[in-house]
RNA sequence: GCGCCCGUAGCUCAGCUGGAUAGAGCGUCGGCCUUCUAAGCCGAAUGUCGCAGGUUCAAAUCCUGCCGGGCGCACCA
């Protein structure tokens, strides 16, 4: 459904042609020839750039070669006319019959419209979120959170079979710290200890309901024993009953990711030692001494002999360590054990979403799976930017009662899940975001979830008025399926189908990038299109949707509207957004 | 000191993996409501794409070097 592709492999066919009939070279390179639209609608509604970047090898003159091109790709039964303009672009406008054909298309497809099978069915593994089970998820994880889950779904839209995961890092001396914490919490109930928890500790209250709810089933049992004998009770009931306010939270801004991946289970599993015990056999493991590290203050460094991972091998000047002075792995080397348990799961395309703290990690991860996989695995990792949390324009003072941070389950309470995910893509992931409390609820045009939003009840709107004015037709999706287009003649009109078929184009470039960012522009242009066509019936009555004596034209018309619904639709759902059907409370 | 990200209109940002005269929103200025919801639309002005080289038919986009901003840099995750 793409129709550049389309064009394309017709671009294609009579390249292959010419090159049989000798006209051009047999062994000629054609892989750099792109049919795209235009940057500019003026030079119409495809451009192919095939005369520029074949003349040279073929031994023509651009122009020259565009005019041979030119006269063949005429030929095409959709094509109205094919110019030569600038260096030796192909210009090529299609007639009206074929966007009244596309648009049909649309039409039938519904919801399926814009599925595109690039994906191949390849599995593609979507790791986003990973919080530290220490508490409650923040706005900080918010983004991370959108931009995994819409990618996925992305993904799945553009063919990909696709696995939502989440890395539960439950081993290290964080959650230790959480059942440490949690144990003060349940000694506070007994009365065992009063006043400020002691540095160092969790000290958001999110726990006390814990430790009651712990209270409750084993009574004060725990009580006067030393660490050892409740550490990993508190710790295993710490991080379920967090994992579980996680999930709770994720669940009510649409997120349900189907797998969880526990790190302790994997360093339990003896998993971690394999993974070292390969990097061994590779001569990729060394017990070294580090130099102490560049350009931070470090009282605390010691020199100590470390098991270390040869990373300067893979184009860093530092090797990393693998064990802990404790003796205890480090999070890099159960990461890698991690990763490697992606690829024996069957994944091969790994995508990992991660705060842009995280930045300096990505290429030591990316180097370990190399050498784990001999290159066969491929991860990409995508960085998001920080969200500052505004309040009309000033730094937000929301309640920040779960600690010194606004909780996710906070936000999604204030603004609503919609809301949420439509803003936390109206920026590219490495760009700061601001996220506005007041702004992003504003019924105006510069709420862009709003005005999407608007776009698609307005199509309601539309058909609820032509249903008063001719009660007795049907403006159903079934009876529009066959409607006549012809009809369909003014350039705006014509103007709103080329911007609806778009969209295949957009789902295609956005997955292969990982930019979902992409869907939300494209719904605001699209929308733009369709509100300005509506409001030049302002000025001119004979371009509304609804004609009052004219059923035919009305219906035609109404078969427009819904094609830029059925798009609208198509890509609030792939946001993991409810369209609306009326705005008015 | 090193690595990664960013630098595009007054402001906030896009720019379709190298295309044509670099776009959008806000703001500014000028139009448009006896409304298929003006919760909006139309038009105008605004640029050394950080700087300097390089690659080629073609560079905001790719490469190199600077300048400026952000993040990270043993053992935490």
């Amino acid at each position: 459904m793409n129709i550049f592709y389309n064009f394309s492999e017709f671009v294609n066919d009579e390249l292959a042609a010419l090159k049989l009939e000798g006209v051009l070279p047999k062994n000629l390179d054609t892989s750099n020839v792109s049919v795209d639209p235009p940057r500019d609608t003026a030079h119409g509604d495809i451009a192919c750039n095939a005369a520029m970047v074949l003349a040279k090898p073929s031994g023509s003159k651009p122009r020259q070669l565009a005019e041979l091109l030119a006269e063949r790709l005429k030929k095409h039964p959709a094509v109205e006319e094919v110019v030569v303009a600038g260096p030796g672009f192909l210009n090529f406008r299609l007639n009206i019959e074929f966007w009244h054909a596309h648009l049909r298309t649309v039409i039938l497809a519904g919801d399926s419209y814009g599925n595109s099978r690039i994906g191949k069915g390849e599995q593609v593994n979507v790791e986003y979120i990973s919080a530290n089970p220490t508490g409650p998820l923040h706005v900080g994880h918010a983004r991370g959170a959108v931009f995994g889950d819409v990618l996925a779904s992305l993904l799945e839209k553009a063919g990909y079979l696709v696995t939502r995961e989440y890395y539960i890092n439950d081993a290290g001396a964080q959650v230790d710290e959480l059942a440490r914490s949690l144990y003060w919490r349940y000694c506070e109930l007994s009365g065992k200890v009063v006043g400020e928890m002691p540095g160092g500790l969790y000290p958001g209250d999110y726990l006390i309901s814990v430790a009651k709810q712990l209270m409750d089933r084993d009574g004060d049992c725990w009580n006067n024993l030393p660490e050892s004998e409740w550490l990993s009770v508190f710790r295993g009931y710490a991080v379920d009953s967090m994992m579980k306010k996680i999930r709770d939270d994720l669940s009510n801004i649409g997120i349900n990711q189907s797998t969880f991946i526990s790190e302790r289970a994997l360093v339990e599993s003896g998993m971690v030692q394999r993974v070292v015990d390969i990097l061994d056999d590779k001569n990729l493991v060394y017990n070294g001494v580090l130099e102490p590290p560049k350009g931070k203050k470090t009282a605390d460094w010691e020199e100590r002999p470390q098991t270390l991972f040869k990373y300067s091998q893979f184009g860093d000047d530092v090797d990393r360590p693998l064990k802990k002075a404790d003796g205890t792995w480090t999070y890099f080397a159960s990461d890698l054990a991690y990763h490697l348990d992606k690829n024996k799961r069957g994944f091969t395309n790994l995508i990992n979403i991660w705060g842009a703290d995280h930045g300096g990690y990505v290429k030591r991860v990316s180097a370990g799976i190399e050498a784990l996989t001999d290159g066969k695995a491929n991860l990409d990792v995508k960085l998001c930017q920080l969200v500052r949390l505004l309040e009309d324009g000033e730094t937000a003072k929301m309640s920040k009662r779960a600690g010194n941070f606004v909780t996710l389950s906070e936000l999604v309470n204030s603004v609503g899940k919609d809301v949420v995910r439509f803003i936390m893509l109206t920026r590219k992931n490495d760009a700061q975001l601001d996220f506005d409390l007041v702004k992003v609820l504003e019924q105006s045009r510069d709420n862009p979830i709003f005005y999407v939003q608007y776009a698609h009840a307005r199509s309601y709107s539309v058909i609820r008025m032509a249903n008063e004015i001719f009660p007795e037709s049907d403006f159903s999706i079934e009876s529009l399926k066959s409607i006549n287009l012809e009809l369909l003649k003014n350039k705006d009109e014509i103007a709103l189908i080329k911007i609806i078929a778009l969209w295949p184009r957009i789902i295609e470039s956005a997955a292969e990038s990982h930019e979902p960012h992409r869907l939300a522009f494209y719904l605001c242009e699209l929308a733009a299109a369709f509100h300005s066509l509506w409001s030049k019936a302002k000025s001119d009555a004979s371009l509304r949707f609804v004609i009052d004596d004219d059923l035919s034209l009305t219906q035609t018309r109404i078969a427009l509207v819904l094609g830029m619904r059925t798009v609208v639709a198509s890509g609030l759902e792939v946001m993991g957004i409810t369209p609306l059907e009326e705005l008015r409370a």
